[in-house]
DNA sequence: AAATACTCAATTTTT
DNA sequence: TTGAGTATTT
């Protein structure tokens, strides 16, 4: 195997020969960010370094995989298998099983997910005096997972309650021997940090650290890069500060900016060819982006052309909106010969996918919402993945809490009371009194019989799946209680209850699939797995279809179209009306639409609408500080281009909005 | 325990 | 307007 440098650009080829000391790529949209990382890992193989020595981090599975079929095409499958290429958590959890013990923690932890943390919140709520009914448990679950990302709760919490709660829940979490998303990461963090031996054994082992998404990581991945990178000081870190749009979950800019400062000596590589867009889309969003304040200067320009302008549509309510962006779809697809899948649609929230969605079937126009359903997220797969998690770990009283009664079988509220106050009053987890002779005597007979119903069909299913293929015992068990009827009684339409049994079989197909290429597969392993792929699992018909895209402006981050749509684009969803108060918010919904605009390939329009529903009523609505800031590089929707496909009614508002478009910006 | 009625809140969501 | 979650009824 020999590396094509040709194939790169210069400033490629530079990324990719920076092997040692500290590097930063600073890799703008579309300017073949996973080609360099690629061909960098496998120029560093070629050199001769282990491909177990070379750690890679991701943010996303998706990104893991995609990476890892990249590398694999320049050095082969077996090679590329061999690298430690993961998400940040799976690393971690993967750390934590090998060495928790070192933190006096037992290794079989359980994974929780936000359900599940929500539900030991509500606890914790309860035992404080704090109603869980009236006080939403959201918030903090929300401030907690900040503070684990960023540390120190005795300062984050100015109220002593809530950080009673928090300690609280901690306990709780200890009690299921559980660890949430963000333990994985924080007791990584500590282990490096209090245990040198530890320490040096992962310094030893990844001798070469790379970090996708730089411009995303907290403060605690951090933590954890950098002692892991201490003392040889190979990291290798990839982003582009001006797609950053997780700061709200903890993510802090401030690493990447200050990169030199944490790797004196360190590289900078920029990436400023674009083979993704046309120059005048650039144009466009490099004028938006230059509004950001602190940022590393960095200007992309186009590999392909000048290309289209950027074209706005204004539409007089949410309705025409939807029906003009659809109506462009209809014309350029027939213009351009594109299929349906050249098209994406990205707004700033969920709910405006549903005019969208309405437009595009009243048309019969295929269309996929993507991010909607994570495939374990639904509840079916969360029952089933409860029974396995309870099999693998008997005081994960998250999971015991969700089967209990599921399939119903006469254990009520009152009754599960009564098993977690015996649990708590004998000092033990729940899962271990469910057989106790004082407890089962408390309990009425009808409940009783349930409970000893539940016990001994966990009794035959743990011992069932402790031998291979543990598929099997999965199986057994979705036929032993009768799933398929369970489902059919709960769902009003037997498509729907279809539908859901097939899911619970496509995680039977995925325990197959993970038995098959993990020779030492157990229960524990896959469900570790599972608990860290939240990625949706495209389904079959998904990928059959041609269809329009539509998601939001988060979600499209790292994909691209050949036309794009940015709609809604209007004071309160661009920015949001939640994140306009501070400039630093701004600047994030800046870069939210950046990434928007950088999605698209041939053809960028960027939609608004004067008036739309919102929460039952109709509200005025004004475009966007943004398109002002972009306002010199767009031209506006002439709406006889569009008329022949477009109903007449939508050219005469269109005209008449246009109008308006102009008077609304001289007002400011 | 399941079905139905009411109340309240509504941004984004890599794991 | 929609939905999730809870309270009330059957």
């Amino acid at each position: 195997m020999t590396i094509h440098w040709k194939k790169l650009n210069p400033a490629q080829r530079d990324a990719v020969k920076a092997v040692e000391g500290p590097v930063l790529v600073v890799a703008g949209a579309g300017t073949g960010k996973t080609r360099t990382i690629a061909f960098r890992t496998a120029h560093m193989l070629e050199t001769g370094i282990a491909p177990e020595s070379i750690l890679g981090i991701t943010f996303t599975n998706k990104a893991a995989r995609s990476m890892r079929e990249r590398v694999s095409g320049l050095v082969g499958r077996d090679t590329a298998t061999r690298i430690p290429l993961s998400t940040i958590h799976s690393l971690c959890a993967r750390m934590l099983r090998e060495d928790i013990a070192a933190l006096g923690r037992d290794p079989q932890f359980s994974i929780f997910d936000t359900g599940d943390q929500i539900a030991l919140i509500r606890t914790a709520m309860a035992e404080h005096g704090l109603d869980p009914r009236r006080n939403d448990p959201r918030p903090l679950q929300f401030r907690f997972s900040t503070v684990k990302n960023t540390g120190d709760a005795d300062r984050a919490f100015d109220d002593p309650q809530t950080l009673a709660i928090y300690n609280r829940y901690n306990a709780l979490l200890q009690k299921n021997n559980a660890l949430d998303f963000d333990d994985l990461l924080a007791f990584a963090a500590r282990l490096l940090r209090e245990r040198p031996e530890v320490l040096a054994k992962y310094q030893d082992r990844f001798r070469f650290v790379m970090v996708d998404e730089y411009q995303d990581i907290n403060n605690v991945q951090y933590e954890l890069l950098f002692l892991l990178a201490r003392a040889h000081r190979n990291i290798y870190a990839v982003g582009d500060e001006d797609q950053s749009i997780y700061g709200w979950r903890g993510a802090s800019m401030d690493h990447i900016r200050n990169f030199e400062k944490a790797f004196p000596g360190a590289r900078i590589v920029k990436l400023e060819r674009n083979y993704r867009s046309t120059q005048q889309i650039l144009d466009a969003s490099n004028l938006l982006i230059s509004r950001n304040t602190g940022r590393r200067d960095k200007k992309l320009v186009s590999a392909l052309g000048p290309g289209f302008a950027v074209r706005v549509l204004a539409a007089a309510s949410d309705r025409d909106e939807a029906a003009a962006v659809i109506d462009r779809i209809i014309s350029e697809k027939h213009k351009a010969h594109l299929r349906l899948s050249d098209f994406g649609v990205l707004f700033r929230t969920n709910a405006q996918s549903r005019i969208f969605e309405e437009a595009l079937i009243a048309r019969g126009i295929a269309y996929v919402l993507v991010g909607a359903a994570k495939f374990y997220e639904r509840k079916e797969i969360k029952d089933l993945l409860a029974y396995m998690r309870f099999a693998a770990n008997a005081q994960d009283a998250a999971a015991l809490d969700r089967i209990i009664n599921y399939p119903a079988r006469g254990i009520g509220k009152k009754s599960v009371d009564a098993i977690v106050d015996f649990a708590m009053a004998h000092g033990q987890p729940a899962g271990f009194v469910l057989r106790d002779g004082g407890l089962l005597a408390q309990l009425p007979d009808r409940t009783r019989a349930g409970v000893e119903f539940f016990t001994r069909i966990m009794d035959e299913f743990r011992d069932r799946s402790s031998r291979r293929p543990i598929a099997d015992s999965v199986r057994w068990l979705i036929e032993k209680l009768d799933f398929k009827t369970v489902l059919e009684k709960a769902s009003d339409d037997v498509n729907a209850a279809r539908r859901r049994l097939e899911n619970m079989h496509e995680l039977v197909s995925s325990l197959v699939d993970y038995e098959s290429v993990n020779r030492d597969a157990s229960l524990a392993g896959f469900l570790e797995n599972a608990a860290l792929l939240t990625d949706e699992r495209e389904s079959d018909d998904d990928l059959k279809e041609d269809s329009v895209a539509l998601m939001t402006l988060h979600s499209a981050k790292g994909l691209e179209f050949t036309v794009a749509f940015v709609v809604g684009c209007e004071e309160g969803f661009l920015p949001h009306d939640r994140s306009m108060d501070t400039d630093e918010e701004v600047q994030e919904e800046r870069r939210l639409m950046y990434v928007g605009m950088t999605r698209a390939m041939k053809r960028l329009f960027i939609s608004w609408c004067g008036a739309r529903r919102k929460f039952g009523d109709m509200v005025r609505r004004k475009p966007s500080r943004f398109l002002k800031e972009i306002e010199s590089l767009v031209e506006y929707d002439d709406p006889g281009e569009v008329k022949d496909e477009a109903r007449s009614a939508y050219a005469d508002i269109a005209k008449s909005q246009m109008e308006r478009f102009k008077q609304l910006f001289q007002d400011k």
